[in-house]
DNA sequence: AAGATTGTATAACATATGTTAATCCACAGG
DNA sequence: CCTGTGGATTAACATATGTTATACAATCTT
């Protein structure tokens, strides 16, 4: 294997932004990072709004997020939707696809989507012949688990104002791990709509609330962005526990 | 292998809940069964109230519950507490601790409780040795993320008499498949304020809204139990999706 | 360029839920 | 038997958030 080739793996040099997360997490081998790569070959391209999950219909593939944004969802009998979480690049829809073949959510692109398209048999395959990346998979996992916990901690126990700058800190941390540094910008792809249906608010009261940060000066909003003026007066006032997404630490 | 012990490790007759969850998903042979059970060997008595988790604390170790109710959850600085979940008998808790060897949530037994103490490398051995049973324990991380998710459907889009009638939906479909059939009745070891940190709402309004449900009569309520008195109308009103609780089908 | 559509911004008003406080009850401990 | 304690219940009042409605801005369509 001729070494001038090992560089254009390197974890943070790889495209793929799942190579990067977990690289950030562990030494990769550059066969581990072969595999991974390889893994998400079949890719297909989603429309905004796009649903390529839809609840209670059969799920036996898993997804990993390429490029863009998706949303996990589930929409009541009267019409009213909760957005479960966001799925970033390098993120994983359907990991765990074994006897359940139902979906329990719907997932849909929130900006154009790149989606790669893995059968699940690989997932088995991983434990079995990679088991550093299947624990990069099992803590992926955990952090899931952990990221959903904290919207629980929004929706139950934050005031509106604290919903907002906590889930605005969640996605800033989280993409701290797969991109290069943006200072306090953040992207915001979805509409006040979409981030009313996250926090369990009323577009109104989103609206106000939005208002409410931007008059304290915690935030800038533009078209697409938020700049989160000061962290660490953010963390206070949302109680946000960063330590929920921190990396591999000790 | 003398086929008259044999009848005594059927799922069905097994002491371990957490074999009885599996058994009643997918066909265990004996030696999973066995190995299932040998894994709960070394156990933990906590008496209630005893944390056996705690936030921000190192965890380098996979608990299943054997006897009692535990839950999860977290404590913000404000001294509020949100209950994310609770934990029966066959539930695992921390299934996922390999580079995050830190606890995001607090566990602590609301009843008196009976855990094995499971060395997680013993569940890496699974995924090696026991396909199926590593199958079952996949599903029963997608099956925690659906109860989370419902969670945070509760929380963020249901008013309290529905949140209170979800929940309770949640635990009897959830206890169906431990126990044997108890009508529709329905422990609760919980107080009317762990009600409302798992609800995010206040005592007062807990207790408000659980009048309002016996006063139309869709529960009755003991000192320690709940009844369900119309298990479709409670559905309906409370929005609950049987689908993400249901068994494995087709 | 006009009109349609989607998202944002505010106001006025309605209400579900939170807060504080006081009783009441069951039960454990002396 | 008294008394302390934790939990349940209820009332009165406060407020955060929801609802409805209108206007404005930006973008897309034809």
């Amino acid at each position: 294997m001729p070494s001038g080739i090992a560089t254009d793996l390197k974890p943070a040099m790889s495209s793929s932004p799942l190579v990067r997360k977990l690289g950030a997490l562990c030494l990769l081998s550059e066969e581990e990072i072969e595999f991974l790569e390889g893994l998400q070959n079949n890719t297909l391209d989603a429309e905004r709004g796009r649903d390529f999950i839809v609840d209670g219909s059969d799920l036996r593939t898993t997804f990993i997020v390429i490029e863009g944004w998706a949303i996990r969802y589930s929409v009541l009998s009267n019409g009213r939707r909760q957005i479960l979480g966001y799925a970033l690049p390098g993120d994983i829809l359907g990991l765990h696809v074994n006897f359940r073949a139902t979906a329990t959510y719907s997932a849909s692109a929130l900006t154009p989507l790149k989606l790669a398209v893995v059968d699940p048999r690989r997932i088995i395959e991983i434990s079995q012949k990679y088991p550093i990346i299947a624990s990069g998979l099992s803590w992926c996992t955990a952090r899931e688990f952990a990221i959903l916990g904290d919207q629980a901690i929004r929706l139950g126990r934050l005031s509106a104002r604290q919903r907002l700058a906590h889930l605005f800190l969640e996605l800033w941390h989280r993409f701290a791990l797969i991109e290069d540094d943006n200072g306090n910008w953040l992207e915001i792809p979805m509409t006040q709509q979409d981030l009313a249906d996250t926090l369990g608010m009323s577009l109104v009261h989103t609206n106000r609330s939005l208002k409410s940060l931007r008059d304290v000066g915690l935030i800038t909003v533009t078209k697409d962005h938020v700049r989160l003026n000061d962290v660490k007066a953010l963390i206070e006032m949302s109680e946000f526990n960063p330590d929920h997404l921190s990396e591999f630490e000790i």
